[in-house]
DNA sequence: ATGGACCTTCCAGCAGCTGGAAGGTCAAGG
DNA sequence: CCTTGACCTTCCAGCTGCTGGAAGGTCCAT
């Protein structure tokens, strides 16, 4: 299977495909006479993997220790649990810190009028405000 | 004022400052004959606007439009709110991303054991999940 | 005069791709 | 047999928003 087979089957763009290859997520593929990279099956479930870790904020680092554990046929359940855990809670600060620009920009947006005047008090807030 | 004293009572530290003005954030500072930057009050209140901006999510291009507004004596504050509720939905979808990703981690994380064991729900939906 | 704190520019790198240029390969159709 | 077009290759550049570091200049106090 070709790069561009491999990549409508996981769910990976092709170039992400050679990105991943480029920094050692995956292992460099196999190549046919004419120079093109060869997928088997086996390959677009690991793309797959690197797909869905990588879209619950998983980074291409952490991708790579969750592989090692994954093709490790005698990995303590705990480890895997406990880098799922630290994820939870980095993903928890992020939304954290997202609410209170959120409900800050709110309270600002409600004091404005919106209307064709200039008076605002979002940006005289962002001018005033002491951190 | 030097650049060291602007970035203390601004919070926006030097090496920020030098980078917004080589990305037309803020205008070429005043230069002593010696080369150093200059800055007045005023520029500290401008290094102050954009801090908190940027603080509140908006991007270094957002925040050019919003020192514009700022700017204006005529501006409609519509204009204002416009881009902060913008802003807010923009935070609100980042939200409610990272909340989709916490859930499926907090689902998988329960199913495992978190022992010595190999046996790890995690890593097998990981593997197996459809997209 | 010297030391140390400050400043200058420039280059490189972080994450994680993504776009594009220039060119090679391959299979099908005429 | 040759061409066409889809696909592939490498390499370089750029995105966002800084940040670190090197090499060197300035300023002020002692």
């Amino acid at each position: 299977m070709n790069i561009g087979a491999a990549a409508r089957r996981s769910g990976v763009p092709a170039k992400t495909i050679r990105y991943y290859e480029s920094v050692g997520l995956i292992a460099p593929a196999e190549r046919t006479a004419g120079g093109y990279r060869v997928y088997e099956r086996q390959d677009v479930e690991t793309l797959r993997f690197i797909h869905r870790a990588r879209g619950l904020g998983f980074s291409v680092a952490q991708v790579a220790d969750l592989l090692a554990l994954w093709k490790d046929r005698n990995r303590a359940s705990a480890d895997v649990k406990s880098m799922a855990l630290g994820q939870i809670s980095a993903i928890q600060r992020k939304i954290a810190e997202l609410e209170a620009m959120r409900n800050t920009l709110e309270e600002l947006a409600e004091r404005c009028q919106g209307d064709s005047r200039p008076e605002c008090p979002i940006l005289n807030d962002l001018a005033e405000a002491q951190d």
